[in-house]
DNA sequence: AAGCGATGTCTTCACGTGATGACATACACC
DNA sequence: GGTGTATGTCATCACGTGAAGACATCGCTT
């Protein structure tokens, strides 16, 4: 039933540990941010020896790195749909589910970001939203600009949301958050010119 | 000049060393976020023994609720302007310019916010944010729900917009940002009834 | 000018963290 | 079955941090 049958099931198994701390990773990282999130809670977490962070991924950061790349790769999934709403329907319920994107985190950290990080965003973002969202408003001067601005939009909902400071904000039901937010976006999508 | 002339200016002045650890203590909670400021780089950038947080605070997570309250005291200045463009300029303004706000930092953590911190957030942005927008969008039901969706918006811009992961934003004059907002504003103001 | 409280300096401590490497054990291959 | 490599476990280290407290010095009050 698995990919390669030449290797049956083992107790030890370094792609299903690699895979544990990935996940537990994200998850941590997601929840606490990378400064909270100690190797050894995520070890706990992944049922697995903190060492074995080292051993992987060589240390705590680079083990962040392949948390966002393996983000990276999620994103990829699912189809091109350039139309606003359903962007920011997909958008706001990956992010609602508490799936783990630490990306977000990095988006929405104050923090002025290296290079590095302004490319990961980029990469994430891209295929599911910046893209779709580009071809959405138009391909005039601004439309990277409002393409921007629509993910700025989800994320300050979907992070305010999450941490309960936005009381309204938190207690609404997604359906009639997405019907409050489907004016702006249809605003978005006319642009400044049309009054 | 001062306001108590009984107490001439002193060369050991609890009151300026007070407040230049509040100030340096809010610029870098603003700057690094409260885990990685620390409190030696606080007092080294105030000009100033670190021990002293301990003697007028009593501790780093004590400072750093004093420079919220301080950024609440802040926040009470100002006219009332009931003017959801009004409004966005203000809060664009203030947090372009790296005024050092914490409180942006607690309202864009995706970390679920205990009560004591959905509070703070309450009383430093309801009498300059909130309070304006609810009464700029008209009193229905969901007055609240769009004054915290104006507010969301904006900290995802402001948020997204420092840190530079959106280049676009990064790089565009507030000026034509706020061309580009415009459109959002007002269909926030007209709401989802309205087609 | 002397005493005393307010203010500031310096040293030291305890703790949690990420990292490292020696050691143990399971699995695959012959 | 024996052997070597892959995988996992454990003890320990070095470092940075927040905190505490002993000590020094300033300046007000009388």
């Amino acid at each position: 039933m698995s990919a390669t049958s030449s290797r049956p099931a083992r107790k030890r198994d370094a792609e299903a540990t690699r895979r544990a701390l990935l996940d537990a990773g994200g998850a941590l990282f997601d929840e606490r941010g990378y400064e909270r999130a100690t190797i050894r809670e995520i070890g706990e977490r992944a049922g697995v020896d903190p060492a074995l962070i080292a051993r992987y991924f060589g240390s705590k950061e680079a083990l962040y790195l392949a948390v966002l790349a393996d983000e990276e790769r999620a994103a990829r999934r699912g189809p091109f749909v350039a139309d606003l709403h359903a962007i920011a329907e997909r958008v706001l319920t990956r992010w609602d589910r508490s799936d783990s994107s630490p990306v977000r985190r990095v988006i929405a950290d104050p923090t002025p970001a290296g290079a590095e990080w302004r490319e990961i965003v980029r990469r994430v973002m891209e295929p599911g939203v910046l893209g779709p969202a580009r071809e959405a408003v138009g391909d005039g001067a601004d439309a990277e600009l409002r393409a921007e601005l629509l993910l700025a939009l989800l994320v300050g909902i979907s992070v305010t949301r999450a941490n309960g400071t936005m009381p309204a904000l938190h207690d609404v039901s997604r359906e009639e958050l997405l019907r409050q937010v489907a004016p702006l976006l249809d605003a978005l999508r006319a642009g400044p010119g049309a009054e």
